[in-house]
RNA sequence: GCGAUCGUAGCUCAGUUGGUUAGAGCGCCGGUUUGUGGUACCGGAGGUCGGGGGUUCGAGACCCCUCGAUCGCCCCA
């Protein structure tokens, strides 16, 4: 027979195992624990949709539409999408399934999201997020609720050395007024801007402002301030989420030049971003932001809903799970050792006993019998219990652990497959 | 899409200016020792050196292509 290649998985998707699936574990565990404690609802949707649902909410100019989509043909020649995010298909299924009766409402998922970008650190092909969005709330407590819970799932997290930068973009015509004056700004200087800026003044000129190309940031300095654009609402409405932040025990700092990448942010832009010279921002590499969102009061009218005000936040689960540290696993509770495979039966009815009783428990009945209890040692495990090493029905439990050594005894007696021994102690 | 570095056992890596049958440690399997034990010793399995082509008497080493990884740019979580 000849041999078969085993294929490939595919660039910039990820196997994960053991101590990183521990702490990628965690952090889900740790937002599903806090998003009830803030009263967001669970939610799942659909890992594709019809290409339209991203193309346009996010804005066809954007680069993850117009280049990183996962897109094909079904066989009914539709034109599907891997999502890219999750914000368009929680706004779609909004719409779909008449969840407007529940408006406002708290939405929390996670999963995988899908982007065709070239792979490395902190950045997949196939990434995963947490993500949560309110709905149908056009007031700034809305805002800083979603900012509490995202500031509290970072602490409980253990995650240090990361701040909150906040920034408005003010509404549509604050936005648009002050992406003119910042259009005119720049072009006057166009020739002095590095390349990458020169094209961004036509695609994204709000992008110029995070350039980190030193031939920009000197007409960064000078470049018109939405503040100076603000309508008074927009101010109004920026200085109720800042107070409320300041009440809620939120740390954040202004962010002047901080916008987001997707056409449909309006008002609130946020991101947490690891402090300079952090462990951190070390542990990052140049990828910066763990958790954007803001808000995006225009898009669900974008998909033919009604004008719907909303706020979220979406956070990478992989970059947060680089920042938590090792999370190991954990070792057994009892390890259970045939020392003799006569002795097998005993064994199964030994594990049933302490499973069922809740104690974590694995068999060692594999290969050089004599090897197995040095093996079952290394492990590690809180309590061994060897059957078959005296040749008799005695189950004795070693373990430093005397209250362990009890249970494990007691638990064992329930069966008169077993002869308790006297409990003996290492 | 662009750039840099890198691909040798399951893992971490050696492998001299190209030169015999490609090595070590850890892990795995077996045996001996110990005999209430996490020890030590012996032995074994496992590699078409990422894949393909080329240069050469001879390539794991050099050249080209390709795939992948890592790290940057762009952008983003």
């Amino acid at each position: 027979m000849a041999k078969t290649k085993t294929p490939q998985a595919i660039r910039g998707t990820q196997d994960i195992f053991g101590a990183e699936a521990e702490s990628f574990a965690f952090v889900v565990e740790t937002f599903e624990r806090v998003r009830k404690l803030y009263r967001f609802r669970r939610a799942e949707m659909p890992v594709f949709e019809k290409t339209e649902v991203f193309a346009r909410s996010i804005g066809e100019t954007t680069d993850i539409v117009s280049k990183e989509m996962y897109s094909f043909e079904d066989r009914g020649g539709e034109s599907l999408t891997l999502r890219p995010e999750f914000t368009a298909g929680i706004a779609r299924a909004y719409l779909t399934n008449g969840w407007q009766q529940h408006a406002p409402v708290k939405l929390a998922t996670h999963g995988p999201l899908f982007r065709y970008e070239r792979p490395q650190k902190g950045r997949y092909r196939q990434f995963h997020q947490i993500d949560a969005e309110i709905i149908g709330a056009a007031e700034p407590q809305a805002d800083v609720e979603l900012l509490a819970m995202a500031d509290q799932v970072i602490r409980e997290l253990g995650i240090e050395g990361v701040t909150l930068h906040l920034n408005t973009l003010g509404d549509g015509d604050s936005r648009e007024a002050w992406r003119a004056a910042l259009v005119e700004h720049f072009r006057s200087v166009k020739d002095e801007l590095s390349e990458e800026s020169q094209e961004r003044l036509e695609k994204n000129p709000l992008r110029i402002l995070d350039s980190k190309d030193r031939r920009d940031q000197r007409f960064v300095a000078d470049a018109p301030k939405i503040d100076d654009f603000l309508t008074d609402e927009a101010r109004g409405f920026f200085d109720a989420v800042t107070s409320g932040l300041d009440a809620a025990g939120v740390k954040w700092v202004r962010a002047e030049s901080l916008v987001r990448g997707l056409d449909y942010y309006r008002h609130t832009a946020f991101e947490f971003i690891p402090d300079d010279g952090s462990a951190a921002a070390d542990a990052l590499g140049s990828q910066s932001t763990i958790l954007g969102g803001g808000r995006y009061d225009g898009l669900i009218e974008s998909l033919g809903g009604p004008a719907t005000p909303a706020v979220g936040w979406a956070a990478g689960i992989e970059r947060l799970a680089m920042l938590v540290g090792e999370k190991g696993e954990p070792n057994a509770d009892v390890i259970v050792v045939v020392e003799d495979d006569d002795f097998m039966s005993q064994a199964f009815v030994a594990l049933g006993l302490l499973r069922g009783d809740g104690l974590s428990a694995e068999l060692m009945a594999a290969g050089s019998p004599r090897k197995r209890f040095d093996k079952a040692s290394k492990a590690g495990p809180r309590a061994i219990v060897s059957l078959g090493g005296q040749g008799s029905l005695a189950a004795p439990v070693r373990s430093d652990d005397e209250a362990l050594v009890n249970r494990v005894g007691d638990l064992l007696s329930r069966s008169t497959q077993f002869i308790q021994s006297s409990s003996p102690r290492t």
